[in-house]
DNA sequence: CTCCGTATTGCAATCGATTGCAATATCAAG
DNA sequence: CTTGATATTGCAATCGATTGCAATACGGAG
């Protein structure tokens, strides 16, 4: 069922058809209410690629995510998909893989779906081949990072500051007397990374001796041997913070294992605040990143951007330590 | 950057540099090299929406979420995702909301995009208001449902057999010598209600008194507020089924702050083996409803449909007790 | 009854591809 | 130097919309 079909219907010709459904003037209010009601009568639907073409617009706008496995980015994924649905746009959620070839290749797809703007859901993005990539093929669309930077002219960032917030949980601690208080670290992202200086600058600051260790699984299982391994080898720890919630799940077990209380023994501190913190046991002190609340701001400077309004080019959003049973 | 530019630039016609393209043959040796060294150069991307307007398809595939909640069905439709994306296919990911307004609105949407199969993550789809919107809108394209079936010509199913597995719960249980267990379920769903019915099958069958609690919130507070209420009204009870993990780990909380211990004194058993599973204390034994192995079926039906190749209407999924410490 | 302004409507080009068929080029054989 | 077969290439229509401009219809004033 195509405009066509309509207008030979209706005794009229397309382009009449055309301006009944944009709502443009100039057709007469009897002939648009025959019109109306035959689009009615047959459900018509405009072909969006058809549209499209002429009007060189997609109103698709792509989000990549590239950690399937963090709720947080699924979630601001999804909030942003609906906030966009909204305004009639559509949101092309793709998953790129872990390799930046995979996230190049992400980006060229929006560029042939001519999407009118991007999101990248997280700091992985944040690599040359990324800027490359989008230097190249979305020059000119709006592109939204997560926790992270570009200087690119198109880019916007939305990020939280996590270097400070992860210090503040080393003075956190150290404030409730932890002497020792070791970091341990997934395997490196620009995030982790970002958390790794933030427990060297508190650890400093708060003249305390540093223990990383770094290279983490980032899994229960990951989050468990390796504080096994640091207990056994250190066994003065007194406090714990992971670059990962569901790593300090993993050592909490660790700890209980090992004879020890959380927190009495060894207080332990995550710094994602996701859904994990209330689901194990003890409930997980965690440091909130703001990740889901850097989604929702993603969702509406986008939409200021692509309604014309202007907006400014980076937003920084404040941590802070979500207190629960773990400290 | 067009064919037309490069057709100019190669002093060749549109004809010819689309032969190249696609690889079609037709075209002299050397004027190919020259027209994809040019290609090449300016990084010529093609338009999908001016290709799929000619050649009427769209390489993109409809995945509609209803519950973002439910991280299996993220994973699910991210693997999907990856699967059709090997073969050039595109995902557009949507969700939809709770009504079955929202559900039909994206169906709808998934038509105006040209999509050319669809696949509905979740029972939540199974009603009639879906049912017309993909007689309407989707009459040819293959539908896959997730956990729902339809009787169109057009729809294939993949579930899992939640009903005989929840029943399985029922009777582990009553093997190890639970002589009162209950069954917390949430919001009424299609899927909660097979496994509300299991549980009715395995109760009668163990000659076991049924005790449901029903419209119990999805979430760790709601379990913990029913798990509580319930201990408190029946203090009999030593086994627990819950329709969903986040339900059983409050509701285990709750056994802990009623002075009880699991599973010595009551055993708990939830029926989504999700990653929650894991973090919990103790770990939560769970039914695995193959959920997230229904996305890879689904994956891999799909594309069997799109190239031809033909597949049953109906794949069943036998689901299994994943035992853990909290049995 | 003519003329003019305004309200409707349609024509035709355009967007960026694909593709059947016609046209031209190339080359070897006779 | 034809002729015919084959290899290249281009023309033009098509997909389903949108839109500027030209054309027609209508209505009232003179």
């Amino acid at each position: 069922m195509t405009i066509y079909d309509i207008a030979r219907e209706a005794g009229v010709s397309a382009s009449t058809v055309s301006r009944v459904i944009n709502d443009k003037p100039g057709v007469n209010p009897r002939t648009r209410e025959r019109i109306r009601a035959l689009l009615e009568e047959h459900r018509y639907v405009p072909n969006e690629a058809a549209r499209g073409l002429v009007t060189q617009s997609s109103r698709l706008v792509g989000v990549l995510v590239a950690d399937i496995r963090n709720q947080h980015h699924i979630e601001g994924a999804y909030y942003i998909a609906q906030e966009l649905a909204k305004l009639g746009y559509c949101a092309l959620v793709l998953n790129t893989g872990g390799s930046d070839e995979e996230r190049a290749a992400g980006i060229r797809m929006l560029e042939t779906r001519k999407v009118e703007a991007a999101v990248l859901m997280g700091s992985i993005f944040q690599t040359e081949a990324v800027r490359d990539a989008i230097a190249c093929s979305l020059p000119e669309a709006p592109v939204f990072m997560l926790n992270g930077e570009m200087d690119l002219p198109n880019v916007y960032s939305v990020l939280s500051d996590d270097r400070a917030g992860t210090a503040d949980c080393v003075a956190y601690l150290a404030e409730r007397g932890r002497k020792r208080v070791a970091f341990l670290v997934d395997q490196p992202t620009p995030s982790s990374h970002l958390k790794q200086l933030g427990y060297e600058d508190g650890a400093a600051r708060a003249g305390m001796a540093q223990l990383v260790i770094d290279g983490v699984e980032g899994s229960v299982e990951g989050g468990y041997a390796a504080a096994k391994a640091l207990l056994a080898q250190q066994p003065d720890v007194d406090g714990l913070i992971c670059s990962l919630d569901i790593i300090a799940c993993g050592a909490m077990r660790a700890i209980a294992d090992s004879d020890r209380r959380v927190p009495q023994d060894v207080a332990v501190i995550g710094t994602d605040n996701s859904v994990y913190c209330d689901i194990c046991t003890p409930r997980l002190t965690s440091l909130n990143t703001m990740v889901f609340e850097s989604g929702v701001a993603i969702a509406h400077k986008l939409v200021d951007c692509l309604e014309g309004r202007s907006t400014n080019r980076k937003t920084m959003l404040f941590t802070g330590i979500v207190e629960r049973e773990s400290t």
